[in-house]
DNA sequence: CGCTTTTGACCGGCGC
DNA sequence: GCGCCGGTCAAAAGCG
């Protein structure tokens, strides 16, 4: 689980782009000494992602052929690897040049080996080091993240129990917290408690879950804010599987249910371009109803993510009456399951503009931007709009990848019953295919508070790049087939477990992509 | 055969 | 109470 990730960060270098061919023969035999003149190939790319992978390198291809990738900057353990064997390259040739030498050059030869395994463990060090710094980094960032949430909830519901005279809900205490109980995420995780549910691969039930009980714990509040006697019988979890169980499990059950509700109950919404008839976003889904909305020609089409059994995401996927060529796709939930690189965009995308809605509409955007203040740096994004929306059922934040990129105008309206937009800075990656962050994009004008709440929100997503880069690959890859879903080129061939993936329980992304 | 999609039915919320 | 609407279910069909 932990080499996969790294390949990811490797496989984001700016060398994977247009190889055709590459994954046939990426799969060949490595770890052998040919490879180490590879990297003076052409394909040294892909060599270098082998070496930092080279158990099957063919299981990991989140980017298909011929895709483009993002360089995110993220080079150091590809140039350190890379550095590594450019010696004993040399000095093959200069062994296989000179036979006169050939004592003193099996002893170099000896030597450069030896040299070259102790860079070669240094290597595999530094990989796990960083590894476990990202870890510990985008662990911190998730506490951060849920601890702004949970501060948020907790104000919006103390200022609703005082409107409504209602019992505050049971305070969290820290153990609850921390345990990682009834969350909207892990009803059908649990086995214990569920033990007539689908039980989660062990592999599945990494730190992420514990992260996301850990959010979704601190949501709760604003689940029972809600909608304390909503229910959802479309989930797994139904009315007779509380009935079944003791009365304290019924309890957490609806405490799961409403945190659950809670999850879904705050979308965020995106629109973009495409022909496809769904964006290719790292998941694998499965339709499981169309209906005719409303007001728009187009059909709106239900899906739910089937990547891990109880995973409650859902999305919805209908075209813009007015511009038929945009497709607005709506993601509502939290993954609880590891998620690819594609994925995680799609992910942290959700996480972040969930996290804005939710310090938004309750309590204010202090609530984010001051704890975030540490993640404030320039967003290196295109902007396009974000457009959060209290006037819906749901908290919807929209976010509108239509607009050409530069700066947008913003609108901020503190009135729930009215639409507020606010700058979004997010990637353009209809515009941008394969190409680094353009750093530095700035949004000053642009009422800088709201401005870089969302900046901070994103941004404090540590494999936000990588995680955008993986989706603006999977977005341009985006296959034009009408599924997207199970026939989706993005259904990670291996799960990769990338920790910190803030998957926010309220969060729910509208995506849209333009693959024109 | 297993999985996915299709599609009509069903359910609950909401407004009148 | 009724109808509308959004969302979901589930049986049937399709597909590889």
């Amino acid at each position: 689980m932990e080499r996969p990730r790294r390949m990811d960060l490797l496989h984001s270098g700016d060398y994977s782009g247009n190889d055709p061919g590459g994954a046939g023969d990426r799969g060949g035999a490595r770890g052998d000494v040919i490879q180490e003149v590879d990297f003076f190939s052409k394909s040294r790319q892909r060599d270098e992602a082998a070496s930092c992978l080279p158990e099957n390198p063919e299981k990991y291809s989140p980017s298909p052929p011929g895709e483009p990738s993002i360089n995110m900057g993220l080079h150091l353990l590809t140039m350190n690897s890379g550095g590594s064997q450019q010696p004993a390259v040399e000095e093959k040739k200069n062994s296989g040049c000179s036979n006169s030498n050939s004592n003193s050059n099996s002893s170099k030869l000896v030597a450069l080996q030896a040299e070259l395994d102790r860079l070669g463990d240094e290597n595999r060090k530094l990989r796990s080091m960083l590894d476990h710094l990202m870890k510990n980094y985008t662990d911190l960032q998730n506490q951060l993240l849920l601890a702004m949430q949970q501060q948020a909830c907790k104000a919006e519901d103390s200022q609703k129990d005082n409107m409504n005279g209602m019992p505050s809900p049971v305070p969290l205490t820290a153990q609850q917290f921390m345990d990682p109980g009834p969350t909207c995420m892990q009803d059908t995780e649990d086995p214990s408690k569920s033990g007539e549910e689908e039980e989660e691969p062990s592999p599945l039930r990494n730190h992420l879950d514990h992260a996301s009980s850990f959010k979704e714990q601190a949501i709760v509040p604003l689940t029972k804010r809600r909608l304390p006697t909503d229910n959802i019988p479309s989930e797994q979890t139904s009315p007779s599987w509380v009935a079944n169980k003791s009365p304290k499990q019924a309890q957490e059950r609806n405490s799961d249910q409403t945190s659950e509700l809670a999850c879904r109950k705050a979308r965020v919404s995106v629109r973009a371009r495409s022909d496809a008839p769904m964006i290719s976003d790292g998941c694998q889904w499965r339709k499981y109803g169309q209906k005719m909305a409303k007001g728009n020609p187009c059909p709106r089409a239900y899906y739910r993510c089937t990547m891990a059994a109880g995973c409650s995401v859902r999305k919805q996927v209908q075209r813009c009456a007015e511009d038929k060529t945009i497709l607005i796709t709506t993601y509502e939930g939290n993954h609880n399951h590891p998620l690819p690189p594609a994925a995680m965009a799609m992910a942290n995308t959700t996480t972040a503009a969930a996290t804005m809605l939710l310090s938004g509409s309750t309590t204010s955007k202090d609530s984010l931007t001051n704890p975030t203040t540490g993640f404030y740096q320039p967003m290196p994004y295109a902007s396009t709009m974000a457009t959060l929306s209290a006037s819906a059922p749901f908290p919807t934040i929209t976010l509108d990848l239509t607009q050409p990129p530069g700066p947008v105008q913003l609108h901020r309206q503190q009135t729930p019953a009215t639409p507020f937009s606010l700058p979004l800075p997010m990637y353009m990656p209809q515009k941008v295919p394969g190409m680094v962050l353009p750093p530095g994009l700035q949004f000053g004008q642009q009422q800088p508070s709201v401005m870089d709440t969302v900046t901070a929100a994103i941004a404090s997503d540590p494999n936000f790049t990588s995680a955008l880069a993986a989706a603006i690959k999977s977005i341009m890859a985006a296959p034009r087939s009408s599924d997207g879903t199970s026939g989706n080129s993005t259904s990670p061939p291996a799960l990769h477990v990338v920790p910190g993936s803030p998957q926010f329980p309220q969060s729910c992304t509208t995506f849209s992509t333009n693959t024109n």
